[in-house]
DNA sequence: TAGATTGTTAATCGATTAACAATC
DNA sequence: TAGATTGTTAATCGATTAACAATC
């Protein structure tokens, strides 16, 4: 079966990443093979589940030795199109901005920050790690010229929504939203929502329910 | 049917929070009654699903005129437990810790911060908005006293682990990961991931393969 | 009333788990 | 070989959508 003709389930390609943090992290300790069973565990899913996603991946175990750690990360790496970093630019500079730059780029080198754009004449020309913030004039520039996918909008609630609709008309393909309001985007525009907000809540409602099923998942030990 | 006896499913859950938020600007309109059509619309669903979600609701809708606004934002919201704030901790001083107290507490009053921790002499005193940060070691005492349900972790990827550890052992019933590492916790503590790095991933494959369905949800990283 | 919209049951769709022959 | 683990097909489970009688 080729496997890259199927589309990938959303439930698939989240565990990808789960996947990958935690090969890294038994690479480290000099390991060369896992099996389902180990996967299975730390993602807190069946084996059955762990082979299922495999077969989404043009790769194969080898014999009874399991899964080759190396080679699996790299497929996955692959599969999630994480080989060449995503460009992305921030739309907002405050503090929220500073905390997505200053993260960026750690993980598998996976993101490149393209630009800080604000309105507020405060800002333009703050310093943001190692970058400027810029008047939000200049995105739609920027965005053509260095082939911008992704927006992330980092503003507060009141100015988000016109965030995302430059960040849009700019030319962006993607829009990742982390103001604390919920924003809106037009058909063909990829669309996620990470602010913090559902989050809390959701977890203050499973708290309080008492409603928990298995068992935490078996991550062990700080990563990096 | 006593909805309240029903285990409400996540996906829910979810979506009362985007009912919430819709509902209360339809409101500050000046609109009364809203249907299932247009709930359909905002959450990118279909009207069964709406009827289906609603029915999780000790509520409903009268007539034809649907749904009255005010009426069901207090239905979800008693649903949720959100009638009184939660009460959580940051653990980690930095700039996340910034962004989540000042965050904190806007939307539907639903959370109080009891406290901002950290180990790094450098930062404990200073102040982050009305919070001073305090040292770790006075965490315990302080979820006792203060009966505090949730704990956040903002540390750096380094010291993840160990401030999710002390969380749990400080008496915290569900764990908030916003730093950039997986972290994990004892079975019997709630965990949701809330990093920004997966829902980066997750849309850059989304933008790059091409695969996109309808408008895409709020999804996170959870893992019971 | 007539029309529109609900609540609820049944059908569909998709994802997870179980089972087992094939493989090394 | 014997044992363990895979890849894959089938069964189960859960969530979304369709259908329609009941309701205002």
């Amino acid at each position: 079966m080729i496997a890259s003709l199927k589309s990938i389930p959303r439930p698939v390609i989240r565990r990808f990443h789960e996947y990958l943090a935690c090969l890294e992290r038994i690479r480290m300790r000099g390991r060369r093979w896992i099996n389902s069973r180990e996967l299975a565990d730390v993602i807190g899913m069946t084996r059955s589940t762990v082979r299922q996603d495999v077969s989404y991946l043009d790769f194969s175990a080898t014999g009874r030795n399991g899964y080759e750690i190396e080679m699996m990360e790299y497929v996955i790496t692959r599969t999630l199109r994480l080989e060449v970093p995503a460009i992305a630019v921030i739309g907002g500079g405050g503090e929220l901005a500073r905390v997505l730059a200053l993260n960026s780029g750690r993980r598998f080198r996976a993101f490149e920050i393209a630009g800080i754009f604000d309105w507020r004449s405060s800002l333009v020309g703050t310093r943001v790690g190692k970058w400027v913030v810029r008047d939000s004039e200049c995105m739609p520039k920027i965005v053509r010229s260095r082939k911008v996918e992704i927006g992330i909008v980092a503003s507060n609630a009141e100015a988000a929504q016109t965030m995302a609709n430059l960040l849009v008309s700019a030319g962006v393909r993607g829009v990742l939203n982390f103001s604390p309001t919920p924003v809106a985007v037009p058909p063909g525009i990829s669309f996620l929502d990470a602010s913090m907000v559902p989050a809390l809540l959701e977890l203050v409602h499973e708290v309080r329910a008492g409603t928990r099923k298995k068992k935490a998942s078996v991550e062990l030990g700080a990563r990096q």
